[in-house]
DNA sequence: ATCAAATTATAAAGAGTTTATAAAGAAAAT
DNA sequence: ATTTTCTTTATAAACTCTTTATAATTTGAT
């Protein structure tokens, strides 16, 4: 399983970090340990992880504060590990978090499969959040290619199917001129016959909604004798 | 353990169901049980549950397609139990929304720290979301999941199942073009015949209700020769 | 610089398809 | 039985895409 998926695990005994980091690791998961609370925190601020594995003792700082501090900056699945099994109900009573909960000695078939579990619920909360990382562009142009929207100056526009694949093709690779050839040739999957004036009319079309005019480009510049190409910066 | 919670499980093998609801009810859940994937979900159409069991073989309609369809309404955790293990690698690669994975045979106490676990994770995000039980929208239009109430500009509109259902699955997943087949299998669960102009004259009557204009629209957009999208952005 | 040739831009129209609308008929609910 | 909702039907309207014709722009040779 190649997964690349970061955990944190905040856990002070050395022998069962070990353990755990290598059967993690065999498993494909990239682990960072950490053996205090304090140390935990650090390196939950300092990198990004998918899911923190923390023990519930722990020196300097207990695994409930570190959990309810966590849990106020992020939606990360947070599993407790407890050495005893009577902590389970108090924790469970209180809310500090918690996404689930190990007890001490736990297999590491249960480990994984609750690990999983957990790191799929949270890809799709991620990947559902995902849907509004949108490429904006100097002069108000913003293209959120998975819903396929286009905003100009936060208005949607309503690009028609061919459009839509021209401004596709040439956003995602901005920079690079496109023959007319290659473009109807890509958006037709036909040869290109000898004097088709289609690219130019929807690409006069695109420009208008996206208010862009032919002599000043903003964003599709015309390459003579050549053919098009998006010039957008992306910004952040 | 006192809780309240309603749990729905779909499971066609009435030995099996009737030990899982057993169990679960001593633990103190509300079950339901469904025997097909059919009658599950107008159970989960008509019900309010904390927690949804499928198993993947299902006669008239299997876990998978339940699960695609309850996912598009919410977000509820969805639990998949299956007989056969080599299923496992096979689910989890497609994404069909699914929260965990069970393989027969499962231990009850096993079953019963995987639903907590995600009841719990549950019960955190419905918290945080309950004070967007309401979801407003520019231009006046407001949409209570909850108690299924539309307003437009503080008037309740009184929608009727299907313009309701519409609204639903479009304003459930924004931005989303759907084909109106798409719209229709999932509504009316059958195969869209051709020439079927039900669609488009329901879009039309919510449209009215909305006083949304298909020219201009606010909020049901025509993506033309695609589908209908709802293209309401949520306001705070 | 000037001009002709080549290339692109623009406007407009037409064909073909898709959607919108209204109204009537069927089904369901009250 | 009456009202409401849903579906079907027929027709109107709207839209996309392509084609055509013409204007504007660029290039490069003179």
């Amino acid at each position: 399983m190649l997964s690349n998926e970061s955990i944190l695990l905040v856990e002070d005994d050395q022998e069962i970090a070990r353990i755990v980091c290598d059967h993690l690791r065999k498993e494909g998961y990239h682990i960072t340990w950490a053996s205090t609370g304090k140390e935990g925190w650090e390196d939950f601020k300092l990198n990004t992880f998918q899911l923190v594995l923390v023990d519930l003792m722990l020196p300097e700082m207990d695994g409930l504060t570190l959990c309810k501090k966590i849990r106020l900056e992020s939606e990360i699945p947070l599993l407790i590990i407890s050495a005893r099994h009577e902590d389970e109900t108090k924790i469970k009573g209180l809310d500090f978090g918690a996404d689930d909960y190990l007890t001490k000695p736990f297999s590491l078939e249960e480990l994984s499969a609750r690990l999983s579990s957990h790191l799929r619920r949270y890809r799709r909360y991620l990947r559902k959040d995902d849907q509004n990382v949108i490429s904006k562009y100097a002069h108000g142009l913003q293209i959120d290619f998975l819903k396929k929207v286009t905003y100009v100056n936060g208005e949607p526009i309503l690009l028609t199917t061919k459009e839509w694949e021209l401004l596709l093709i040439l956003a995602k690779n901005p920079f690079q001129t496109f023959s007319k050839s290659e473009l109807y040739e890509h958006i037709w999957q036909q040869e290109d016959m000898e004097g088709n004036n289609t690219i130019t009319v929807h690409i006069k079309s695109l420009r208008t909604k996206l208010h862009d005019v032919s002599r000043s480009a903003k964003y599709i510049q015309t390459v003579w004798g050549i053919g098009y190409r998006f010039i957008g910066e992306e910004i952040i």
